[in-house]
DNA sequence: TGCCAAAGTAAGTGGCTATTACATATGCCT
DNA sequence: AGGCATATGTAATAGCCACTTACTTTGGCA
């Protein structure tokens, strides 16, 4: 990430430029021991030259966890239509995309959740999560049938996700006790996906 | 919590002192707003004072993260022991004190888990969480058994553990869609806990 | 071409973590 | 009881960070 002092006066898109440093800078040293003059030292201006394009620190964070979870949802969308065969796996394809996440962004997956204070006042955001929210509803849809009433949608639809939410936390926490291959955990996520869905 | 200016010169339990202040300056401000700097003037000291018994801000937050998980685990225990009737009724209990102790103290509850970097390689703050995991493992086996080897309990307790950790933190993140009653929450544990204990 | 708004800089404020050198109290040993 | 080692406090300070202010450069457009 460009260290070298550019030529020119103008960056040219220091903003797009300070979400990407940043972003960088969390799976670095964490989603705690960053600063943005750090950032604005590694994209080679002042480190007054950020509140330029951001109010504050937390404007630049949130517009990284927000990148972040549009990233999420377009991989979640293109997982679950590219699986086929079991009418579960689109299902189980969520899940383990989830997980994959949070591993391959554990910095950015814990902005995306609670880290900023107030995060959840946000509206913003809160448009973006429900937007990954729908295509698990989606999914749900798909597999239950026009039968179920959306309310029965909504809540198979939070199982999926407090199970799922809770594994992912705790494996970037270092906290799954059952320390599984790949495949222990697509079976398991398939054993939990069928339990969720059943009856 | 004592602003006022000590009249001794030595504060008495100034460790003990400091990990209570912070705790709830944790509560007040956010798990990342808060300073050691406040929680000295706090307690009346001077901000150098809490080096005497802390080597960096880490180690503190360590301690109150400690704290918490040790007061969840005395909850937990206490919950399911209580909890009598149905055979999942200590299970249930579990799911709900986890959930109520991260709504009575969200602050503290993130810094249990993964706030502060490099957490998960601390061996001390691993066994007390182990400490939790061994209550809930402990009402697995009694609902199930002597039948079940202990690989299949582990296995039993995480997948409750996923569920209930992820739902604590949609909690307090504001991302539960369903925004439900106790009573409808209790319903959701208890079709959930069948679920996952059923087979 | 000339001017204005956008986007940069340098310098400074105040807060935080942490260290150092020094002050004071406590407990223990004789 | 006296005296010293140690624990526990303070003041002063360094370095980093977020953010502000006043000034400078640049590019686009009337």
């Amino acid at each position: 990430m460009e260290t070298i002092p550019r030529t020119q006066y103008h960056h040219g898109d220091l903003r797009a430029h300070l979400i990407e440093t940043v972003r960088i800078l969390v799976e670095e040293k964490g989603a705690d021991g960053f600063s943005i003059s750090e950032a604005a030292r590694r994209a080679g201006v002042s480190s007054a030259a950020p509140y330029k394009h951001f109010s504050d620190r937390g404007e630049i964070v949130r517009a990284v966890a927000l990148a972040g979870i549009d990233r999420m949802r377009d991989q979640m969308d293109a997982a679950a239509k590219a699986a086929t065969g079991d009418p579960l796996a689109p299902i189980m394809a969520l899940g383990l995309c989830y997980a994959n996440f949070a591993r391959t962004e554990p910095g950015v997956f814990r902005l995306m959740f609670g880290l900023t204070k107030d995060h959840d006042e946000d509206p913003e955001l809160q448009a973006h999560g429900e937007a990954c929210f729908d295509v698990v509803k989606r999914e749900v849809r798909t597999f239950l049938g026009e039968g179920p009433p959306d309310q029965e949608i909504e809540r198979r639809s939070y199982m999926l996700h407090m199970f799922v939410h809770g594994h992912a936390f705790l494996e970037i926490d270092g906290k799954n006790h059952l320390d599984m291959s790949a495949g222990q955990e697509a079976l398991l996520m398939a054993d939990l996906a069928r339990r969720i869905m059943q009856d």
